[in-house]
DNA sequence: GGCATCACG
DNA sequence: ACGTACGTGATGCCT
């Protein structure tokens, strides 16, 4: 086969980044995207090409054949941006630092240079690819010269190829006849004049019909449009001048060395230090310095292809007494399985042949039973795919699972993922490969087809970084006293969720329909009554447009709001023009889109065939502690307003059954008195009906039976305030009070309970002296903001310090109360489940035969979850819906 | 993909 | 003086 050589146009691919690629700057100030893009273009066309020999040329700033030639080519080149020409030098350093060689001669541009040593090249037998961003290099195209043309087609970079057929096709002329093209329709970027009046069909017709300039000049007579006959006349000079300033000289005078332009391992340490400095955090990893230790480990992955070598795989995993595995899956459909038994064992099974995947997981399961300890990531979903394949967990065996995932979330709940990649760089020490690197956008499907040494690597990791990191994991959650936390309360959670999920909740797909219907006739009266007001159309649901008719049309005084223009909040609204019809339809507008897009149409969209909605409850977003609910949110199904609420009855239980909710009567106030250990406070809750009517009496020093109702709102705000970590601005925000008044109600509130005080500023205290702040059962929220120097962050990091370890605290609650409800359901035998979680709220579906029960269990095990100083109330009802039940 | 808005605890 | 309440997710607009 014939080497390959590629030949870079550097500066109309650097160009190109710097237009394409987002402005970055790394931490000395220096603009990097342009570098960036470059790099990731060449990255992907070598990746595709494998060339033998490498070359980037560049432009150098000196005149050329053509300046001499055409006076106003001078001054021509646009000139760079400051941001992009301070890159130059740094990418070519780069380049430099990678062992690829540049070309560059004065007097001589990249294009000069690239046609020369492309014709050179070919003239040797090479096979040569040009890249460059410019159009005008096609004349450069053969049958062994390519040109690729880099193109952006929603955000994903595809280049378009041309060898001699492809530049016909779509041109209709030879690549060498593109120069008359580019003579005849001129190029103002290039500052080539062309000739005026001809544009790209008229060029195009006449270089089909006469081949070049000068024969179509010979036959001008004849020439049809009579404009372009006549532009033709006139301008011909100038066409046959453009024409030379437009070809291309392929036969410079330039000493070219293949030897130099030989290409070798381009991730060189040199280099990793260049693009450490530059940041390119995603790019680090092809230059990993570590590689040979990469290559040790990957070495001994194996890719168990064999129906027998698998079946003693598996046989052999059912012996060892601990491993990690990972399922790879991709729309549903199970490609493979990586499993490491030992530091030195690690298999890639995918599932081909006779390796199904129902026998791949049977035989995983059977293993399970007698593993003591089995690690992987993102154990649900793990569940829910055996699960599929008819593999359940014994009860008794859910103790043996580790999920690496959410030991790394509670080492550090702030981060936005847990990835294999990032397991290995924190607790294994090692940078592994990408998944972009390895296939780049490839699907996994596709990647173990036609990339199964890449696959091998890919896969083989993730179970290897997983055996390993496991025990630095279970080291660090001992070290910092949260084990207990992760083995008795998340990983039988994971177990839990798996349930609630897989039940899901059944839904009137027919009444939530109704509901829609109902919505969009009011949404439709609204916008016909709105466009009137108005006194136009527009688009209601964009704020730009709205802010355009109300502040600067109707002349409402608005104060700018927002970074991008006026806030049409409803807050704002609700303010500015309470009598004003217009307003006060918009807001009701609003409510019902709302209604609408997100929960009527956006639920309807989630009903599965089985008539029910399983939402996902994720475990390792939130950094307090707290599930989120997602695909679709179903923990945050209104309630406040009545129209809203109404959607709740379509959430119905299935036959025979009714839906039981429970709600814990405020947990964190409950969970602040007992932390805080204050007397007074937890006296108050004791006995307490109405606890903010009773705080009201207690700090405004009235009769309890003498609480206005104004009083009572005040002490809600302030005992709501206390547990978002207090400030007077922020409460006299929510009480449209002065901040004088608010920090008065503050400091009054502090005198009545002067322990909740003092429990407030400790857990600043020790947030500041540790860097986290901790919950009643150990889970951390670490804190970074509590040391900067700017004043916001600073105060936001005091705020979250005392809010963390209440609001942490409840949240570790109510996962006990699932744990315990779960398990007593399961353990007598009943056929009721839980089915959502919303924060301090439990639903379950209850057999009516159950009931007692299960109105039993959830009082004690919610009420039971925690040893409090005050009693842990709940409250607790039953209906045909969920708008009944709760 | 960021921003504004609004739904919940 | 600084300029905010704590924690989430979905939707629609717009660059």
């Amino acid at each position: 086969m014939s080497e390959k050589i590629l030949l870079v146009d550097g500066h109309s691919i650097i160009n190109r980044a710097f237009y394409g690629v987002t402005d970055l700057t790394n931490s000395e100030g220096l603009h990097t995207n342009a570098i960036y893009g470059f790099l990731n273009t060449l990255f992907k066309v070598l990746e595709e090409e494998k060339p033998d020999y490498l070359t980037v040329a560049f432009d150098v700033k000196a005149p050329t054949f053509r300046h001499q030639m055409y006076d106003a080519y001078k001054g021509t080149r646009k000139p760079m941006p400051a941001e992009l020409h301070e890159q130059v030098p740094v990418l070519k350093d780069v380049l430099h630092a990678m062992g690829i060689e540049t070309m560059e001669k004065a007097g001589l541009e990249a294009d000069d240079l690239l046609g020369t040593v492309a014709r050179r090249s070919e003239a040797r037998g090479m096979e040569v690819t040009v890249l460059s961003g410019d159009r005008d290099l096609l004349q450069l195209a053969t049958e062994h010269i390519r040109i690729r043309l880099p193109k952006t087609k929603g955000g994903v970079t595809e280049t378009e190829n041309y060898n001699t057929q492809d530049v016909i096709d779509k041109y209709q002329v030879a690549p060498l006849q593109i120069i008359e093209l580019k003579a005849l329709m001129g190029d103002s970027a290039d500052n080539i004049p062309g000739v005026p009046g001809i544009g790209e069909k008229t060029a195009t017709n006449l270089i089909v019909q006469y081949g070049n300039i000068e024969n179509a000049y010979a036959h001008v007579e004849e020439i049809k449009p009579n404009r372009a006959k006549n532009a033709l006349q006139e301008h011909y000079d100038m066409a046959v001048m453009s024409k030379a300033l437009a070809t291309i000289n392929t036969d410079c005078d330039y000493d070219y060395d293949w030897d130099k332009a030989k290409l070798g391992n381009i991730y060189t340490e040199a280099a990793y230090a260049l693009i450490k400095r530059l940041e390119f955090k995603n790019m680090l990893s092809r230059f990993r310095v570590d590689a040979p230790a990469n290559e040790k480990i990957e070495k001994i992955f194996q890719m168990v292809e064999d129906f027998g070598e698998a079946d003693q795989v598996l046989t052999k995993a059912a012996a060892v007494p601990r491993l990690a595995f990972a399922v790879h899956q991709e729309e549903g459909q199970v490609l493979a399985l990586s499993l490491t038994l030992s530091e030195k064992e690690t298999y890639v099974i995918p599932v081909e042949g006779f390796v199904t995947a129902d026998w791949l997981l049977g035989r995983l399961g059977e293993a399970f039973a007698h593993v003591p300890e089995i690690t992987t990531l993102k154990l649900k979903e793990a569940l829910k795919c055996l699960s599929a394949h008819g593999v359940t967990i014994e009860k008794e065996r859910q103790g043996a699972f580790l999920d690496a995932e959410i030991a790394a979330y509670l080492l550090n709940p702030l981060k936005d993922s847990y990835t294999c990649e990032e397991l290995a760089k924190e607790y294994v020490s090692l940078t592994i490969p990408s998944r972009v690197e390895l296939f780049g956008k490839d699907k996994l499907t596709k990647a173990l087809e036609e990339k199964a040494e890449a696959f091998r690597i890919y896969g083989g990791y993730a179970s290897y970084i997983l055996y390993q990191s496991m025990p630095t994991l279970l080291a660090e959650l001992h070290e910092t006293g949260m084990e207990d936390l992760y083995r008795e309360m998340e990983l039988p959670l994971v177990f839990t969720l798996f349930g609630m999920e897989q039940e899901g909740i059944r839904v009137d797909a027919q009444a939530l329909k109704t509901y829609g219907e109902e919505l969009a006739v009011r949404i439709g009266e609204l916008e016909t009554k709105i466009y009137e007001e108005a006194g136009e159309t527009f688009n209601i649901n964009s704020p730009k447009q709205l802010g355009v008719i109300l502040f600067d049309k109707m002349g409402l005084k608005g104060g700018k709001k927002t970074k991008t223009g006026y806030s049409t909040s409803a807050e704002v609204l609700e303010k500015l023009a309470p009598e004003c019809p217009l307003v006060a339809d918009i807001l009701e507008y609003r409510q019902l889109a709302k209604l609408k897009s997100t929960y009527a149409d956006g639920l309807a969209a989630y009903i599965e065939p089985d008539g029910r909605i399983h939402t996902t409850f994720q475990q390792t977003i939130t950094a307090t502690g707290r599930l989120s609910s997602v695909e679709p949110n179903l923990q945050n199904i209104p309630i406040r307003m009545e129209l809203g609420r109404q959607i709740r009855k379509v959430f119905i239980p299935r036959e025979g059954c009714v839906l039981v909710d429970a709600d814990y009567s405020q947990i964190e106030l409950r969970v602040l008195a007992h932390m805080s250990g204050d007397a007074n406070l937890i006296h108050a809750y004791r006995g307490a009906q109405d606890i903010h009517r009773l705080t009201a009496s207690q700090v405004f020093h009235i009769p309890f039976d003498e609480v206005t109702d104004l009083q009572r709102r005040n002490a809600k705000a302030v005992n709501f305030g206390i547990v978002y970590g207090i400030s007077s601005f922020g409460l006299s925000q929510d009480l449209s009070i002065s901040r004088k008044e608010a920090q008065e109600y503050i400091q009054k509130y502090f005198e009545t309970y002067p322990k909740i005080k003092e429990f407030l500023d400790s857990c600043v205290e020790e947030a500041k002296e540790k860097g986290y702040a901790r919950t009643m059962f150990g889970r951390r929220r670490p804190m970074p903001e509590l040391k900067s120097s700017n004043f916001m962050q600073r105060s936001f990091g005091e705020r979250v310090a005392m809010n963390a370890p209440i609001q942490g605290t409840a949240a570790d609650i109510i996962k006990i109360a699932m744990n315990r409800v779960d398990r007593r359901l399961k353990a007598e035998g009943l056929k009721s489940r839980l089915l959502l979680q919303v924060h301090d709220e439990l639903l379950i579906e209850a057999y009516t035969e159950e009931l007692d029960k299960v109105e039993q269990i959830l009082s004690e095990e919610m009420q039971g979850a925690a040893e409090l100083a005050v009693p842990l109330e709940i409250d607790m009802k039953q209906g045909k819906n969920w708008y009944e039940a709760h």
